[in-house]
DNA sequence: CTAGCCTGTCATTAA
DNA sequence: ACTTAATGACAGGCT
């Protein structure tokens, strides 16, 4: 949809009402903010519902060199809002920041004290909504922005508990082929001094050892020849009768 | 001049 | 039904 934004300002709803204020209010506004009648004939070519500021005829004391002064809304003109001129502007008997922040109980009272036209009420509407919402796109994007850095916090976290857990698997898998070599070395060399009834070593080829679940270690038969010498490989056990050191 | 950030505003939606 | 908070999308101003 071809929504205005920025500096638009017109309202939704409520028929257009083009309001003008003084010329003598807004060339206040001019020296203080040149650059208002910028904003004057942007409004304008926007069809601004509130547009305040008649871009002057005269063109308004467009600063020749905007640049150095085109620090607009600095000194105390800073602390005026685009609302508070309109107020200003519509002559509103309520200060913007009472109708942005009085509760609507009060704020019915206070809007009810006076005869207001139907374009100050909308005017009124319009700034307690601005008001309100801006307030709440700022809450929001503080929250957004927190969400990132929690979100940003958490990747590294992350990271780092992998990090870890990779030197822990490093760490392991070292130690496990340590532990490997040790039970290889030691497997071997029990398995070599042994000696059948005749003094003669048992070949590799044709027998393991294998643990009991006692403790105690079984010289175990293979079952079929030319199987893995492998001490690892898992063997079942075959005979009680076999040698037992 | 362009890119990116900031801020205000509007439209919507949900509470 | 009305008000408001939250949020996506835009646009203008600034750096």
């Amino acid at each position: 949809m071809a929504r205005m934004g920025g500096s638009d300002d017109s309202p939704p709803a409520i028929g257009q009402i083009q309001v003008r204020e003084s010329f003598s209010f807004f060339n206040t506004f001019a020296k203080l903010v040149p650059e208002v009648s910028g904003s004057a004939v942007e409004h304008v070519q926007h069809n601004h519902t509130y547009h305040m500021s008649p871009e002057g005829p005269s063109g308004l004391s467009r600063p020749t060199s905007r640049d150095k002064q085109k620090n607009r809304r600095n000194e105390n003109e800073r602390s005026l809002t685009r609302d508070d001129k309109r107020a200003r502007s519509m002559s509103l008997p309520i200060t913007c920041e009472d109708i942005i922040n009085l509760p609507m109980d009060e704020f019915n009272e206070r809007i009810s004290k006076y005869d207001l036209t139907e374009a100050q009420l909308s005017l009124i509407r319009d700034i307690r909504r601005r008001g309100k919402n801006k307030v709440a796109a700022q809450n929001c994007r503080k929250r957004k922005l927190d969400q990132i850095i929690h979100l940003a916090e958490e990747v590294k976290t992350i990271q780092t508990r992998k990090n870890d857990l990779y030197k822990e698997y490093e760490y392991l898998n070292l130690e496990r082929n340590r532990i490997k070599n040790k039970f290889s070395l030691l497997y071997r060399h029990i398995f070599q001094s042994l000696r059948d009834p005749e003094g003669n070593p048992y070949s590799p080829h044709e027998y393991s050892l294998q643990q009991s679940a006692d403790g105690s270690i079984l010289l175990v038969p293979r079952s079929s020849p030319g199987h893995s010498v492998d001490p690892s490989s898992s063997n079942k056990p075959r005979g009680k009768d076999d040698a037992k050191q």
